[in-house]
DNA sequence: TGTCGTACTTCATCTGTCGTAGTAATTTTA
DNA sequence: TAAAATTACTACGACAGATGAAGTACGACA
């Protein structure tokens, strides 16, 4: 399993990943999640609800309310120009982050 | 730079890397992150500090003292075979999490 | 004499994650 | 048709690791 610490720096990248798909509901982000990483991340509850808090508050993703036939009301979520933004410099940073940490890595270990 | 958050996870195995090349002690541990990542990683010295009280603790690393003719009196460590242990946990970690970052992370931001 | 570099320590604060718990509707299954 | 599972959240408190600020102390150098 991967550990919370590292993961840390990107929820948030992670979720405006998502978004940057198609916009979508706490629920079905976290599905999503825990498909796409073969089952070897699954982000707990309380920690998407609030990077959806933290996420908003930075005016990187806004909230909206879509009529509904069946299931509980839900909240959906799409990306802004400022979410992008952050989320390009966010890919960035992981680039050189990965070659930094990578130097400290030994191979043979892997 | 790189966000504290990402290097959250992986500052204890940072310092494992460089006390498995050689034992040594704070200052110089610090030295050689900043080199070795060619500046783009600059450990705070309360963040290094912490980190080897917490492998302590974990009996990741034990220290030790050397006389020494001149300079202030210096704390040295060297990682133990439960260090060595956890580092090589840490550098398998490490592959998965970059493969499960990787996939929310668009290639044409990069 | 004063500043710079070395080599730490203490303390308080902040942020993000996580455990626990609760609510409430809808869908499935027995 | 009643119970159980799934969907879709919210609130609250605790905790760990990183950090800022500040202080200590010694030697070298100018």
């Amino acid at each position: 399993m991967i550990s919370s610490d590292v993961i840390r720096g990107y929820n948030d990248t992670i979720i405006l990943y998502l978004l940057l798909e198609k916009e979508s509901y706490g629920y079905e982000i976290s599905k999503k999640i825990k498909e796409l990483s073969d089952e070897k991340y699954v982000i707990k509850e309380t920690t998407l609800y609030s990077a959806f808090n933290r996420l908003m508050k930075n005016g990187y993703i806004e909230s909206f309310h879509q009529k509904q036939t069946h299931g509980k009301k839900r909240t959906y979520y799409k990306i802004t120009g400022l979410g992008l933004q952050y989320y390009q410099e966010k890919c960035q940073e992981w680039k050189l982050t990965k070659e930094v940490i990578n130097r400290f890595i030994k191979e043979e270990f892997l």
